[in-house]
DNA sequence: CTAGCGTCCTGGCCGC
DNA sequence: TGCGGCCAGGACGCTA
């Protein structure tokens, strides 16, 4: 389940990694993969010749500016993994997309439960137009207009549980299951609080708790859970350090009270009762 | 317009 | 030991 510091840390390695070298050419391995164009051929064909300029991030989306003026979108979803390769490494059983950087190197895309999408947008088109959740993302946590005030407005106007606002994009970019349960465990807010019941102290806190927490998480090179792998393959580093996510029924490592775990929206929630309220 | 639910998918895990 | 069924969740489409 990648989130933003899971997408940040692929992003760090595919720079580190991938960049002006000609892709020349790729395979699909899995039509449903590629979200655009609908042909797999004009995918590959778009690609072809381009090097890679440099990736950035927007919320969980991943964004390669090529040489041609195109761009290269990603998003991860559940399991999606980019990998930094040789080619000659034997194929996992998982892999959708191949992108063949001469005879050596490939960014293999691997995604066991195949929600993850890629697209390709030729030069001139707007991204939004292709890649539709872009358009609705809010400010990354990590931008200066993340202030406590913009949070504290983006929530104004939302009746629903904080948890379910903070999975949300358009009113935070880049928080999924398990940071949401985190911050919302740093800054003592129970996961049920109705938005329009939170304060600005608490709203002011529950800001600093997610930029802390995302924060930490991308120093430890993204979590352990899941099947989360860097490009290179490597696993992350967090998952030791968190404070509720996954541990309903163990002991709150502040007070000691057992974790709960709720559901919300259909997703699971993890909190301490007696540090939130 | 907003909120909420079902859907996509595979593999791990639980219980019988 | 085998197997059915449930669960995990990011984003989006549909419905009320």
């Amino acid at each position: 389940m990648p989130e933003l510091p899971e997408v940040e840390t692929v992003r760090r390695g595919l720079n580190q990694l991938t960049l002006h070298q000609p892709i020349t050419s790729g395979e699909v391995l899995l039509a449903r993969t590629v979200a655009y164009p609908f042909a797999a051929d004009q995918f590959i064909g778009g690609l072809k010749g381009s090097t890679i300029e440099s990736w950035i991030r927007c919320g969980k989306y991943l964004l390669a500016e090529l040489s041609s003026s195109a761009w290269l979108g990603v998003h991860l979803r559940m399991t999606g993994q980019l990998l930094w390769l040789s080619q000659e490494e034997p194929l996992h059983k998982h892999t959708r997309v191949r992108l063949f950087f001469g005879k050596e190197q490939e960014i293999r895309f691997v995604d066991q439960r195949t929600f993850g999408k890629m697209w390709y947008i030729p030069s001139g088109v707007v991204r939004e137009k292709i890649i539709t959740g872009l358009g609705k993302l809010a400010i990354d946590p990590f931008a200066v207009e993340f202030t406590p005030e913009y949070l504290a407005t983006k929530l104004a106007k939302v009746r629903r549980p904080i948890k379910t606002a903070l999975l949300d994009q358009s009113i935070v970019a880049g928080l999924g299951n398990i940071y949401a349960d985190e911050a919302l465990f740093k800054s003592g807010i129970l996961p049920t609080t109705i938005c329009t019941n939170i304060g600005e102290n608490q709203i002011r806190s529950l800001r600093m708790a997610i930029i802390e927490v995302l924060s930490a998480s991308i120093a430890a090179g993204g979590t352990t859970f899941s099947n989360f792998l860097n490009v290179k393959g490597v696993n992350g580093n967090y998952g030791g350090e968190a404070w509720v996510y996954n541990r309903a029924g163990d002991p709150c490592k502040v007070c000691g009270s057992m974790i709960q775990r709720t559901k919300l929206s259909g997703r699971s929630s993890h909190f301490c009762p007696q540090c939130q309220s």
